[in-house]
DNA sequence: TCTGGGGTCCTAGGACCC
DNA sequence: TCTGGGGTCCTAGGACCC
C-alpha cells in the first residue's frame, strides 16, 4: 500500500487576516483580536507577536504595550471570521476529493492517491486563496498529520520557504523534530509539556524515542499515537465525514456582575434558545439539558460560588419552550443570593437525530410547537438571529457583553458592505 | 476595573449486579 | 473471627484541541 500524504492548510493569524482585508492599511502594523467579552487576545499579527504580545493573555496585562507601540484592538467578529472561513474551506474542497475540515482556519487534506507534485499543489493552492479571499495560509505536507503539523510550523516560521514546507521524501527529518519543542508537538499540552521536560523530554525528537511502555503510562493511548506518528506511522486518520457532535452548549461571561435571579434567568434564557436553535438547524433533540453558573475565580477577595444541575427530559427534544423552562427550572434550584455572578451556560447533550425521536406513551403532543419553531427561526433567519425572543429575555439585558471594537459584517449582511 | 467559548476523549473509582 | 470473582455502567475530573 501506498504511504499516505496529508496537507495541513492553517490560515495566517486567522482572525487579524479577516480584519485586514477589510482594512489593508493594517497591513504591516501590529494587530490583534479579542475574545468573547473583549478578554483575552486569541490572534495576533506578525508584529504583534514581535512585540512579545503572548497568545490567551488577557488584555489588560498588556495595556501598556497595546497603548506605546499603537496595537490595533478589534473585538471578535464571529459572524464575518466563518463566512470567511467558508470561502477559504470551498477553495480547499474543491482542490482535492479527500478533504477535513479541522477547524474554523485549519484543514487536512490527504493527496496520496491524486497524480501531483505535492508542492506544485500546495502553492497554486497558497495562491489561489490568498487571491480569492485574500487570506494568507502556511501549508504542511508529510507522511501523517502529526508530522504534517510540524512541516506547517516550519512554513511558518521560515520565510524562505515561501509558506510551504515538504518533509515527503526529506531525509533529515530527526533535524526539524529536535529543533521542535516538545510544547509545539500537536497532542501535547501544557501539563504533558511540564511532566515531560521533568523527565528531560524537551524536544521531539526525544519524544519520538522513548519507550511505548512508558508513553502509555505517561499520556495514555493518545500519547502512543502521537509518538507513532512522529515515527512517520499513520494513525490518525483523515476524518472527511464529521461527525454528529454529541453535546451543543451555549455559555458566556456577563459584560458586568450579576447578583439577581432575574437578571440571570434572562441570560439563561437567551443561552438556551440560541443553543435550542443550533441544535434544530442540525436536525438534532437533546434529551438531557444542564445549567451552571458562577462567580469569578480570579477574585479572590469575594466569595466563590460555582454549581450546575442537569435534567433528562421525558423524551428527546429541539422545542425552545421545553428547553428554556427546563433552564430556568434548574437555574432555580442552584441560584444563590449574596454571590456576584460572572458567568453561566446552558448545555444540551444526549442528542439524536431529530427523525429517531421515540415517541411516549403517556404523553400527547409533545411535538405541538414545532410549526412555531419553524415560523422563528425562519423569521431570525431573514431579519438577524435575535428579531424573534422569548418573552423572558431582554433585548438589553444586564448581561450583554463587552464588544468595543467590533468591524462590521461585510461579507453577510447587505447594508454592511465596505464603501470604497 | 479588566481573565473566552466550544468541543472531544480517556481514566479512575464507586455503585451495583450475579 | 473468617468475607470472592468477574463483570457493567455512570460520573467526575483531567487532559487535549482550536
Amino acid at each position: 500500500m501506498r504511504d499516505k500524504v496529508f496537507a495541513l492548510i492553517d490560515c495566517n493569524a486567522f482572525y487579524v487576516s479577516c480584519e485586514r482585508v477589510f482594512n489593508p492599511k493594517l497591513n504591516s502594523r501590529p494587530v490583534v483580536a479579542l475574545s468573547n467579552n473583549d478578554g483575552c487576545i486569541i490572534s495576533r499579527s506578525k508584529e504583534a507577536k514581535a512585540l512579545g504580545i503572548k497568545m490567551g493573555v488577557p488584555l489588560f496585562k498588556v495595556k501598556d504595550i497595546v497603548e506605546k507601540e499603537k496595537v490595533v484592538v478589534f473585538s471578535s467578529n464571529y459572524t464575518l471570521y466563518a463566512d470567511m472561513s467558508r470561502r477559504v474551506m470551498n477553495i480547499i474542497s474543491s482542490s482535492s476529493p479527500y478533504t477535513e475540515i479541522y477547524s474554523i482556519d485549519e484543514a487536512f487534506v490527504e493527496l496520496s492517491s491524486l497524480p501531483i507534485d505535492y508542492e506544485s499543489y500546495a502553492h497554486q493552492l497558497r495562491q489561489t486563496i490568498l487571491q480569492h479571499t485574500g487570506i494568507p495560509v502556511s501549508i504542511g505536507i508529510a507522511s501523517t498529520k502529526t508530522l504534517a503539523k510540524v512541516a506547517n510550523h516550519k512554513a511558518k516560521k521560515d520565510d524562505s520557504l515561501n509558506g510551504v514546507c515538504s518533509l515527503v521524501n526529506y531525509n533529515n527529518i530527526d533535524q526539524i523534530l529536535e529543533l521542535t519543542e516538545v510544547g509545539d508537538v500537536w497532542g501535547v499540552g501544557r501539563r504533558l509539556s511540564k511532566k515531560l521536560i521533568n523527565h528531560g523530554i524537551h524536544n521531539a525528537k526525544l519524544l519520538k524515542n522513548c519507550s511505548d511502555s512508558w508513553i502509555r503510562k505517561m499520556m495514555s493511548v493518545n500519547g502512543l499515537k502521537t509518538i507513532t506518528e512522529l515515527r512517520g506511522i499513520s494513525c490518525i486518520p483523515l476524518e472527511e465525514y464529521s461527525m454528529t457532535r454529541k453535546s451543543c452548549c451555549t455559555t458566556r461571561s456577563f459584560g458586568k456582575l450579576l447578583t439577581n435571579l432575574e437578571d440571570i434567568e434572562q441570560a439563561v434564557t437567551t443561552f438556551a434558545r440560541r443553543a435550542a436553535e443550533r441544535i434544530r438547524s442540525e436536525s438534532l433533540a437533546a434529551s438531557c439539558v444542564s445549567v451552571f453558573v458562577r462567580t469569578n475565580p480570579f477574585d479572590k477577595k469575594s466569595a466563590y460560588y460555582s454549581n450546575g444541575a442537569s435534567r433528562t427530559l421525558s423524551h428527546p427534544t429541539h422545542d425552545s419552550i421545553t428547553i428554556i423552562e427546563t433552564a430556568l427550572l434548574l437555574t432555580k434550584r442552584i441560584f444563590k443570593n449574596n454571590y456576584q455572578y460572572k458567568k453561566a451556560g446552558v448545555l444540551l447533550s444526549g442528542l439524536c437525530d431529530e427523525s429517531e425521536i421515540q415517541e411516549t406513551l403517556f404523553e400527547k403532543n409533545y411535538n405541538q410547537n414545532s410549526d412555531l419553531m419553524s415560523a422563528i427561526d425562519a423569521i431570525n433567519y431573514r431579519y438577524g438571529r435575535d428579531t424573534l425572543q422569548m418573552a423572558s429575555e431582554c433585548k438589553v439585558g444586564n448581561w450583554k457583553q463587552k464588544r468595543e471594537n467590533c468591524t462590521r459584517n461585510y461579507t453577510t449582511q447587505i447594508d454592511r458592505l465596505l464603501l470604497v
